[in-house]
DNA sequence: ACAAACAGGACCGGAGGGGTCCGCTTAGTC
DNA sequence: GACTAAGCGGACCCCTCCGGTCCTGTTTGT
């Protein structure tokens, strides 16, 4: 199913909520107000400043700040901050070593260019598009999507 | 890391070795000749036959063969087939009770067109493209790549 | 009738991720 | 200068999911 972590939905939540002001928030604050419970907020907060997406101000009347505004920040950075590089298979380029049978393989390294469709993909949608999404509902979605070409088998169609 | 299953890059395999011949090639038969174990090749073949990528031939002197050529076959269909629907998270359309406090959340479906953009990447490559990705190295990614805007933190800058 | 192959499950073990907690450091405040 | 409110880094556990195997039908050529 290609999920993500559910840590990275978090990470979206919370750099959303963080947008709402430019001033400092408590990860208590952050949790209280999203639902999330608040250890899991101050992870997903450390992993994002790690990241270099927000900025951390430590201390008694501490926080995080976002380092840029939601329209600078693409979905690949999150996924990219919380899970690690992205990597579809563990038989991408690097990581040579984990593959049995690797010389019989004929799939050499060839996800290669679905993993950087993939990247390209992410890169193009930004924070800003996202949360403008559920606003303006079923639109049209902003990237040229590369001629989907309509749904080959799965009569249940489940699109998502 | 948004990694996708294994099978479905034992999939990839398959189908590849599948392609060689066009006439009907029995599960052991692939299991020896790519050196997957046989149970695997089985319950793959299983898969790709009830998502409609194969065709099987019950009985003796039976087996599987393709039901289409590999530039007709998108990545898409072959996750689809064994992985099920692409759905990033819990949370896009359907499966609507997964989420606690979905009412406070957010990003209520937001992801869908994040969704919507990778299912329309995965489905613009073929398993065409791909092996021929293996034999011309370092091709320049056939689909319009919707502007890459090259690695925004990351210093590791680890691209795969 | 026999054998070779697929079909459709059940089953099990290990890896990974979600979630929590604790001790330490930093920096405002009184 | 002491106190306290926050972040920091890491260790930890438990649960779920996935990879991998196996077994019992059912089909069909020989
Ligand atoms: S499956 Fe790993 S190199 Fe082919
Ligand atoms: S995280 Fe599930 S609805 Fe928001």
């Amino acid at each position: 199913m290609l999920r993500l972590s559910k840590l990275t939905d978090y990470a979206v939540v919370v750099l959303v909520r963080l947008a709402r002001c430019d001033e400092v928030q408590t990860a208590p604050g952050i949790a209280t107000a999203t639902g999330i419970p608040e250890p899991t907020v101050s992870k997903v907060l450390k992993a994002l400043a790690s990241g270099g997406l927000v900025v951390s101000q430590r201390g008694a009347r501490g926080g995080y700040r976002l380092m840029r505004s939601l329209n600078e920040v693409a979905v690949s950075a999150v996924i990219t901050a919380i899970d690690g590089p992205i990597a579809l298979t563990a038989c991408v380029e690097g990581s040579v070593g984990g593959c049995e049978a690797e010389n019989l393989c004929p799939v050499r390294g060839r996800w290669d260019p679905v993993n950087e469709a993939i990247q390209s993909a992410l890169s193009a949608i930004t924070l800003a598009d996202m949360q403008e999404a559920a606003m303006v509902r079923s639109f049209p979605l902003v990237l040229e999507p590369a001629r989907l070409e309509s749904s080959r088998l799965d009569p249940t169609r489940a699109v998502s």
